[in-house]
DNA sequence: TCTCAGATCGTCT
DNA sequence: GACGATCTGAGAT
């Protein structure tokens, strides 16, 4: 996608990013499910405050924002807006290619056979970011230099919006989307 | 120094 | 399906 892309309004770019292709490492995915977070106007986003942690939300949009939570996991964001703090978390992809890969980083088996077997590889934000290899090495990147996101021709589909999951603050801000029924989505 | 998180997994019913 | 344990580090006090 070209940066323009992500200068636009935060809920807009994540409901715009579903159906697109995600690719770094030799892996690649479908993006399911999103969740959007303004800076500005939204307590549950790490940008509602500028600290260190946020400040590349303040920099610039169409930049990889990857922060580590829960002394155990990545989560992947894409900053957004002009002059405007912002982000997009993606929550889950689809596998396209590398999931062996992908299997073997999350240290879990995979049956070809039971093609459901995949499903638990992506379907979670810290979970696509340990089968990707996504480290807050990334963090600052710009989309595209590392990790590349564009679109190819696909079916059409639903948008589902909803609440986010497992956020305190905010709760009421329907800000999640996902590809109607998909099933690599996450679960709380 | 203290608190707790944009999550996941294992274990229980 | 529901719930508790768990990890490290950023931000608050």
């Amino acid at each position: 996608m070209k940066k323009q892309f992500f200068a636009e309004d935060t809920v807009k770019v994540a409901k715009a990013l579903l159906g697109k292709i995600i690719q770094y490492n030799k892996t690649s995915g479908v993006i399911t499910e999103t969740e959007a977070y303004k800076g500005y106007e939204d307590p549950a986003s790490h940008a509602f405050r500028k600290t260190q942690r946020s400040a590349v939300m303040y920099e610039s949009y169409g930049k990889i924002y990857v922060y580590f939570i829960y002394g155990n996991y990545y989560c992947l964001n894409i900053t957004t807006e002009r002059n405007k703090p912002g982000a997009v978390l993606i929550r889950a992809v689809k596998p396209l290619k590398g999931i062996k890969i992908m299997a073997k980083r999350r240290g879990i088996s995979i049956n070809d056979k039971k093609p459901k077997s995949s499903v638990n590889l992506t379907n979670g934000p810290g979970k696509l970011c340990q089968a990707f290899g996504i480290t807050k090495a990334l963090n600052n990147t710009a989309v595209g230099d590392k990790i590349k996101v564009f679109s190819k021709p696909s079916k059409k589909f639903e948008i589902v919006e909803a609440s986010r999951i497992g956020i305190k603050k905010a709760k009421n801000l329907k800000w999640r989307f996902y590809i109607k029924g998909s099933e690599f989505i996450s679960k709380r």
